[in-house]
DNA sequence: ATGCAAGTAGACTGCGCAGTCCATTCACTT
DNA sequence: AAGTGAATGGACTGCGCAGTCTACTTGCAT
């Protein structure tokens, strides 16, 4: 019958993608394509013009939330103090990490990792090992310049990330509170405990006195 | 037609909530009781006799597993180091949570919180939290010994968690490794780093020498 | 013996949902 | 003016599954 003026010409693509986003992120795979297809305005048949099934929407949506994470994770500039270049790691990492979009994401793809294997290994890759891998190229040279202890760079990078986000996280999960913290102090002082845990074993490099 | 001699008069609901705890952990929500029944052996109308519902069936199979993790986390001896008693907590905690049956358990709860919301904040409350509550407690005696640098005992508690498994989880969770490790050291490495985070300010308590 | 509690097989209902089909309508090109 | 590609709504198929119903069987207690 009544058919709308072909609402737009390509954005309908993106309208598709950012619709998929939400429902999956909010809802998780269960989100229906009928539900996806309606939020975005947009007919069930135009949605599988887009995107051959439901499967391949949601590796779409899931592709969009990866770069939307990684995007803003890059190093501080040179310039800054070791400690301030992991604080301000630290509150950028958090602040993704425990995010909405960052919950419902892991929410996704730890519930749906068995049943996409392949989109979960691409996840791991692109996501938490990307980010060990560039900190502990960090803290690696790090403790060339003897600011920190000797100690294996993995090791060491994936207990400051563990640090970072690790048990808070449950109470988010497991009872629906919003992060609902201000939370600037928390990387402070996290990073600090990273470095007395790190701290070179030889006391004769002292670091700055307060 | 023919109907099984009654298979057992009571052992029939242990063993739906072993096949019911099993297929939940395995495969998580989707497991269908048809699944489960056939697998206990036993008639789905049997199940219905015993669960009014899949999602009671759940909350059952998941309180099995709540319990089963809980149990071997008390305390160790008093009789131990403060270091040792750490490490064999944290030996523990990890052989339990890295364990299929701790992410079985992790994942069927990450996803299903939502939609149970009562049951997910039991969850947390008798897992997380309560572990977070009696270490935090360890830990608040030995800072008013002066084994550890005053600090807050929730914070350094979840920190100590944080570190035994965090970064860690990843891996295992979005490809499909099982852990694989014998393990036996990181326990202590960890402890360590954790020891040295949280050391007394004043170095005139040396800990005891190697 | 009789009756009750509990189990069994299997058919059946109803629902939600992925994916398809179709007749129609619009926008844009030539 | 005609044609092509894309979007539309809505009906339709098929599947898997939760939960119910029925008719039957068994063991135990009295």
């Amino acid at each position: 019958m009544a058919a709308h003026p072909a609402a737009a010409p390509d954005d309908c693509r993106s309208r598709l993608l950012s619709a998929a986003y939400a429902a999956f992120l909010a809802e998780g795979y269960r989100a229906s394509v009928d539900r996806i297809a309606a939020r975005a305005g947009v007919a069930k048949q135009t949605l599988y013009n887009h995107f051959p099934s439901k499967a391949e929407l949601f590796a779409a949506a899931i592709h969009v939330a990866m770069e939307e994470m990684m995007a803003s994770l890059g190093d501080a500039g040179r310039h800054l103090d070791l400690r301030e270049r992991l604080i301000d790691f630290g509150v950028r990492y958090r602040a993704k990490l425990l995010a909405p979009a960052g919950i419902g994401c892991y929410r996704a793809m730890v519930a749906e990792a068995p049943h996409f294997p392949e989109l979960a290994a691409t996840f791991y890759r692109s996501g938490p090992e990307q980010t060990a891998a560039r900190l502990a190229a960090t803290l690696e040279m790090a403790m060339q310049r003897g600011e920190l202890r000797r100690e294996d760079p993995e090791f060491a990078a994936n207990l400051l990330l563990s640090m970072l986000v690790g048990h808070e996280l449950y109470p988010i999960l497991f009872s629906g509170k919003p992060p609902a913290e201000p939370d600037s102090d928390a990387a402070d002082r996290i990073v600090d405990c990273f470095l007395r845990a790190l701290a070179p074993e030889n006391p004769s490099f002292k670091r700055k006195a307060p």
